[in-house]
DNA sequence: TTAGGGTTAG
């Protein structure tokens, strides 16, 4: 028989209770023997019962208690923290400082921690302030709440001002700050701040280390986690799902695909999060064939796919021009879950990658909720298809709302000016940025500028723009301007530009090939060899160009010059007959795009290689006539190619979309939507 | 005068 003569004893019973039957039996014999209804026991029935999961039968105890411990108010508000319902734990807060009540510091950090979640600033500094007056303003609980309120209301400041004000700082203090500083963007104060506490002899756990390796991943540098993950191998640190997954995005994020899949393949226990974290790895990283069946894999091993898993299958999709998977995705996006603010805007990005403006368009005048990362995406949308002035009247649209363009918005906006040749516009609102907007140019507006009058012909005055920067310009504003000038045949400027960019040791083949062309374009051999043997030295080729055709929602690949394909033979004798038709309506072949140094006739035949040419062939010979076609090029359409797919589209009388790495050209009844500005 | 409470991933 149980002894009742001590009184603690229904506490150490409720402990051991592991399930709801044995916890209602106890709580049957409190009530019997009347312990329940004066001892402040309560509040671990209730402590218990909530964390079998029953939250009513605790709520229950708690009405039904006689007597009230500030223990049995904690508990209650504890357990509704816990099921994720802030908003009861604050009201009861309420109803207790009414009862009068007096909190202790376990009150103030939940419903602290409760405020933060919500993002109620005002009403955690309502409690900040009554903590303060009971005494509470050194505790390092509540100091630890208070520092995690500012910091997940973006307070950083003030949050800092605390976290300098605390007396006595612990470990959840300092991640505290850590993982505060990298949620607001400023991961590399957070690095600092964690070289802070190892100088004060703090030794970090596993949560912090995630904080360091999320730094990582934002300031693309890996070294720091590269030294931390084998720090955490040495010490033995335990590594759970959400380290890992952390690890998993701090290597994808910095391309590093191989670290990345080792970690997941050493994982014991996986979710959605560590799935997903390694889909969006691939997909940024270009991957996109790879990321989407890992959507597969990841559902045959019964995990449900979620909107952020989507979501990156959606960047897989545009990376790589499949719109029938794409809309798929839509569609179960829109039937399975909801369509939220970030799912929209990755279908609109989705559709408008995929060829279909116009849809992309829909979707976007369907949002009710639009953010700036909407607004910025139209945007670059109209951009890339070459619809600078739509760009220009959807970014006065924006105007009339209450958000403010950022550098993204402006430089979607010059790159749409630059892909539509939109000079004057270009230069005006290139000053507008700095002048009404206070936005200081970043080298992408300088590059997108530079870029629209180098395209316009007018290379002085991007080489003036180049050399009035504060900043050193980087590769990318020479690579800009020197494109510029073959394209316009501006050859001995082209050539000290080029020399210019040879200094600056590209470790892109694309640029040595663009340097190649400029060289080849003005019949300087020579200079094409050496550029060549430099590529050689550096162990570099030149990226092979491919290009992609959606047939029937699949994907048929074509490198330059294939010869392998199954219907070669077809596909030959299609572009035979189109050449033939071609000339009959005036197209003379353009060699000068082909690099190398050959006969007339061999260049030709060269050009009637290119993928694209191939892909189109392709398309034509297997879809109905009538069907547009979309191709997705991994490099730039060369001028021939452009050319000959006006005279294509009229022959043949199809619409056929072409993406480049830069922009789209729909070509249709002989002509091309870019104007032949590009 | 037990323990309870604050920090972590795509």
């Amino acid at each position: 028989m149980y002894s009742f003569s001590r009184a603690p004893w229904p506490k150490s019973l409720i402990a051991i209770c592991k399930d709801k039957r044995s916890l209602s039996q106890v709580h049957a014999l409190m009530i019997l023997t009347g312990i329940f209804a004066t001892g402040d026991s309560n509040g671990q029935l209730i402590a218990s019962y909530a964390k079998s999961g029953d939250i009513i039968s605790a709520r229950n105890v708690f009405e039904e208690s006689l007597q009230r411990g500030v223990s049995t108010w904690n508990a209650l508000i504890i357990a509704y923290s816990r099921k994720d319902s802030p908003l009861e734990a604050i009201n009861l807060y309420r109803r207790m400082i009414l009862e009068g009540i007096r909190p202790d510091s376990s009150t103030f950090t939940v419903t602290l921690k409760a405020c933060a979640g919500l993002l109620d600033l005002k009403t955690g500094e309502e409690i900040r302030s009554h903590a303060i007056d009971l005494g509470y303003k050194n505790d390092v609980f509540v100091g630890s709440s208070v520092l995690n309120l500012y910091a997940k209301c973006g307070k950083m400041d003030e949050a800092v001002r605390v976290f300098d004000g605390m007396p006595k700082r612990d470990l959840v203090s300092w991640t505290t700050i850590i993982t505060g500083y990298v949620q607001s963007g400023r991961s590399l104060e957070a690095v600092n701040i964690y070289r802070r506490m190892q100088k004060e002899g703090i030794q970090g756990d596993e949560i912090v280390m995630v904080g360091l390796f999320q730094s990582c991943a934002n300031l693309g540098d890996p070294k720091i986690g590269l030294s931390v993950h084998g720090y955490m191998i040495r010490r033995d640190l335990p590594m759970d799902v959400v380290v890992q997954t952390s690890l998993i995005d701090m290597y994808a994020k910095n391309g590093l695909l191989n670290l990345a899949f080792r970690v997941f393949e050493k994982m014991s226990y996986r979710n959605v999060v560590s799935w997903s974290a390694l889909i969006s790895g691939f997909a940024q990283n270009g991957y996109a064939g790879e990321a989407l069946e890992l959507l597969i894999e990841m559902q045959s091993c019964g995990f449900k796919p979620d909107v952020v898993s989507l979501v990156s299958a959606l960047v897989a999709c545009s990376h790589i021009g499949l719109l029938k998977l794409g809309k798929s995705v839509h569609g179960y996006i829109l039937r399975r879950l909801e369509l939220d603010r970030v799912s929209a805007t990755a279908v609109i990005d989705m559709y408008s990658k995929c060829g279909s403006l116009s849809s992309a368009r829909a979707l976007f005048d369907r949002v009710n909720m639009r953010d700036l990362i909407s607004w910025n995406a139209i945007i670059a949308s109209y951009g890339v298809h070459g619809g600078g002035r739509e760009a220009l009247s959807i970014f006065l649209q924006m105007k009339d709302t209450k958000l403010r363009p950022d550098h993204a918005t402006f430089a979607s906006l010059l790159s749409a000016f630059s892909h539509s040749g939109l000079v004057e516009e270009g230069l005006q609102w290139f000053k507008l940025m700095v002048t009404e907007y206070k936005i200081q140019p970043h080298e992408k507006h300088y590059a997108c500028v530079v870029d629209l009058l180098a395209r316009a012909g007018r290379v002085e005055e991007a080489h003036e723009l180049i050399q009035s920067m504060v900043d050193e310009p980087g590769i990318a504003l020479w690579v800009a301007l020197l494109a510029g000038c073959r394209n316009k045949g501006k050859l001995d400027f082209g050539q000290k530009v080029a020399e210019k960019v040879l200094q600056l040791k590209p470790d892109d083949p694309g640029i040595y090939a663009l340097v190649s062309n400029v060289f080849a374009a003005a019949r300087n051999w020579d200079e094409v060899a050496r550029v060549r043997k430099v590529m050689k030295n550096t162990g570099m080729k030149k990226v092979p160009g491919y290009s992609v055709v959606e047939v029937n929602g699949r994907l048929h690949a074509f490198l330059m010059e294939d010869k392998s394909h199954p219907q070669h033979e077809k596909i030959v004798a299609m572009l035979e007959w189109l050449d033939q038709e071609m000339r009959k309506m005036g197209y003379v072949p353009k060699t000068e795009f082909v690099l190398h140094d050959l006969e007339e006739e061999v260049k030709q035949r060269m050009l009637c290689n290119h993928s694209e040419r191939l892909a189109i062939a392709f398309g034509l010979l297997n879809t109905g006539p009538g069907t547009r076609l979309l191709i997705t090029k991994n490099l730039r359409v060369c001028g021939d190619c452009h050319a000959a797919t006006k005279f294509i589209s009229k022959i043949v009388d199809r619409e056929i979309v072409v993406r480049d790495v830069k922009r789209f050209h729909h070509f249709k009844d002989g002509f091309c939507s870019c104007g032949d500005y590009w």
